[in-house]
RNA sequence: GGGGCUGUAGCUCAGCCGGAUAGAGCGACGGUUUCCUAAACCGUAGGUCGUGGGUUCGAGUCCCGCCAGCCCCGCCA
């Protein structure tokens, strides 16, 4: 297979997309064939027509922009040149089946303008299909059936707290974005390994376990002696000790030899401490609904003196001041002596590099002595970017990499307070991600109690409870999907619970509204007697759209597949929820304006398919965020 | 000292391979309800895209300099 193109971003529509920008390259080779040569020959992209999505409704839906990058090489007026494109895509019946007539506009645009037949018969094809249009990887174009998923996984390296920590805010938006991200991935198809890179090895250990040792011995012996909270506390001792404590810091190492050897006394203070801590994350995991496969730092500790010796034959070492270090190319430190990224220390110890580029190894190595994989996403801290860097350049240096793999770093920014700096309790603490979450929905149930009571509804308190989880959480998981992850996230309870907006309760109730329609609508259709399944509803019936804000929600609705393309190769999950909160507001014009239940017969029944559409959409799309729906609220 | 990220409306943020008059939400101001949940919808005001150069038919977007904030920089993760 001869590719040199990068993967293409994702467009709306993809599939007429792809033949549209087909049709558009014919044109173009077919109304310069000159020129269509010289590409041939310079191997330049002269000839692209740039087809992209258009920028404003009332150009249509799509715009080609190639015209005016081409004006300049054939020396002729841009619009002159448009409009040889046009004449020849008018000579095109596979174009002129899926468009318009095509508008030169401004200074050589063509615009581009879906027959609604085309539109229809693309919501019709939606409707038929639980994947809503997005295609599986691997699965060919014509009704192929359940192909077998791809054997090469892909990996995403998500949430990765420490033992014996709790689980605070620094892990809220890895543990969030991961799981999205992963989410999507399987959906398009892909074989996901979604991996808790746990924090279960290291110096760390040998200070808790030296300290508890001293303080708190039956802790190492028995299980559930102490509770997480004082784990932390003790944690927070030894950390102080080993920092002030010369003696200690040297036990504290020993301890981690001994463990890191196997030493079976240290390995069950180990275990214990371990089971401990798994089980609090259990808690949150499952209250969040997030999936994920623990394989701690330790589990690559067998691995970790092959890394030596691989990098060693591939003679890529250096013995630095006694530590065994890979020198970066193109990274310089101060008086510009290359920075390394140390493998083995002086004491003979690995550090946390070491069993970075051993799970890089195994991951990327094939089965049975790896995972196969040729998509490695870590997803942490933009702290740890050059981290990340070093690591990465030295796994491709050593080989590791298949040629056709990708590892990649995906960062997010930091988590603030609405004073803009790192987010605190008020005593100065780090916030725990339990407390965080218990205040979300906290509001939320507040919130709603107050509204039922000034509307005079009465619900049952396990609705309320229900109603008041699932707004809280979602809002949490929203607001941080929402924002670009690549800056820092200014956290703020009110705004990311507030009705209005960008923001989960509004996602939410426009599924609710939808959930009323159809609710309303079985009553109808059981009154009228139409005679038809009402969850059936548009199924094989004519779907005829005739209002502004019908097809404004059927050009929104078919964006659904390119969005999740996107967010495949570009891991943002914002704009897969800038999406979703678009088609919120198109849907509630829709529903402001045009009637559905009251709407004649066969307008109903199309209406009816679109507001199915929408709500299946929205549920997916939400659903691949990490966020159940509900039916009423 | 070196490197990275960020800087867009009063606030919080979008802005895709460089495309047409830079967008949204909140807040402010003004409207809309005999009708499917008004947790909605419509409208108005609000911008030197940090700054100075450069490339280009075209720059918020690409390149260089500068300013400001945050983060990282040898045996912690």
């Amino acid at each position: 297979m001869v590719t040199c193109a990068a993967p293409r971003p994702p467009e709306p529509m993809l599939s007429v997309l792809n033949t549209l920008t087909e049709r558009l390259r014919v044109a173009l080779e077919k109304a310069f064939p000159e020129a269509a040569a010289a590409e041939a020959r310079a191997s330049d992209a002269t000839l692209d027509p740039q087809l992209a999505p258009a920028s404003k409704p009332e150009f249509g839906d799509f715009q080609a922009n190639g015209a005016l990058a081409l004006a300049r090489p054939l020396r002729q007026q841009p619009r002159a040149v448009a409009t040889a494109i046009v004449e020849q895509l008018a000579a095109d019946p596979a174009f002129t089946a899926l468009c318009l007539p095509p508008q030169i506009a401004g200074p050589g645009f063509i615009n581009l303008t879906l027959r609604p037949e085309a539109l229809v018969a693309e919501v019709a094809s939606r409707l038929a299909d639980s994947r809503l249009g997005v295609p599986l990887v691997g699965a060919s174009a014509a009704g192929s059936v359940a192909p077998s998923p791809p054997a090469e996984p892909v990996i995403v390296d998500f949430s990765s707290p420490n033992i014996a920590k709790e689980m605070h805010v620094g892990h809220l938006r890895s543990t969030i974005i991961g799981d999205c991200l992963a989410g999507v991935l399987a959906f398009r198809g892909h074989a996901v390994l979604r991996l808790n890179h746990v924090g279960d090895w290291g110096t760390q250990f040998g200070m808790l376990i030296t300290h508890l040792k001293q303080v708190a011995p039956e802790a190492l012996t028995t299980a559930d002696a102490v509770d997480l909270g004082d784990l932390v506390a003790f944690y927070r001792q030894a950390k102080q000790r080993f920092d002030e404590d010369e003696a200690f810091q040297t036990t504290a190492r020993e301890e981690v030899v001994k463990l890191q050897a196997g030493d079976p006394v240290s390995r069950r203070a180990w275990q214990l401490l371990c089971d401990q801590s798994r089980r609090e994350f259990q808690l949150i995991y499952d209250r969040l609904g997030i999936e994920l496969q623990e394989r701690g730092e330790s589990f690559y500790n067998p691995y970790l003196p092959a890394v030596v010796a691989d990098l060693e034959a591939t003679g890529l070492l250096v013995t630095d001041e006694g530590a065994r270090c890979v020198f970066l190319e193109g990274v310089s430190g101060k008086e510009g002596k290359p920075l390394p990224v140390i493998v083995q220390k002086s004491d003979g110890g690995f550090n946390y590099a070491t069993t970075d580029l051993a799970a890089i190894r195994y991951r990327f190595a094939a089965a049975p002595a790896g995972d196969g994989a040729r998509r490695v996403i870590y997803v942490t801290d933009a702290g740890q970017a050059s981290h990340f860097a070093g690591v990465f350049q030295v796994a491709r240096r050593a080989g590791w990499i298949p040629d056709d793999g990708r590892l990649e770093h995906v960062p997010f920014g930091l988590v603030q307070g609405e004073d803009g700096k790192k987010l605190k309790t008020r005593a100065g603490d780090t916030v725990r991600l339990k407390d965080l979450l218990d205040e979300a929905v906290d509001r939320a149930d507040a919130d709603l109690r107050r509204r039922l009571a000034e509307e005079g509804r009465h619900e049952d308190e396990a609705f309320i409870r229900h109603v008041a989880t699932t707004v809280g959480l979602a809002a949490v998981k929203y607001a941080d999907l929402s924002q670009n992850r690549t800056t820092n996230y200014q956290f703020s309870f009110d705004r990311m619970l507030a009705l209005q907006g960008n923001t989960a309760p509004y996602l939410l109730y426009a599924v609710v509204r939808i959930a009323g329609i159809a609710r309303k609508g079985a009553e109808v259709a059981g009154a009228d007697a139409l005679g038809s399944d009402p969850g059936d509803y548009g199924g094989d019936a004519a779907l005829v759209f005739s209002e502004s804000q019908e097809w404004a929600l059927v050009r929104h609705l078919l964006g659904f597949d390119a969005v999740i393309a996107e967010v495949e190769e570009e891991l943002l999950p914002n704009r897969l929820c800038t999406y979703l909160f678009e088609l919120s507001q198109v849907f509630n014009r829709f529903y402001d304006q045009v009637p559905v239940l009251k709407a004649p017969p066969q307008a109903r029944a199309s209406r009816l398919a679109l507001c199915r559409l929408t709500a299946d959409t929205l549920k997916l799309g939400l659903g691949l965020l990490g966020i159940p729906t509900l039916e009423r609220m």
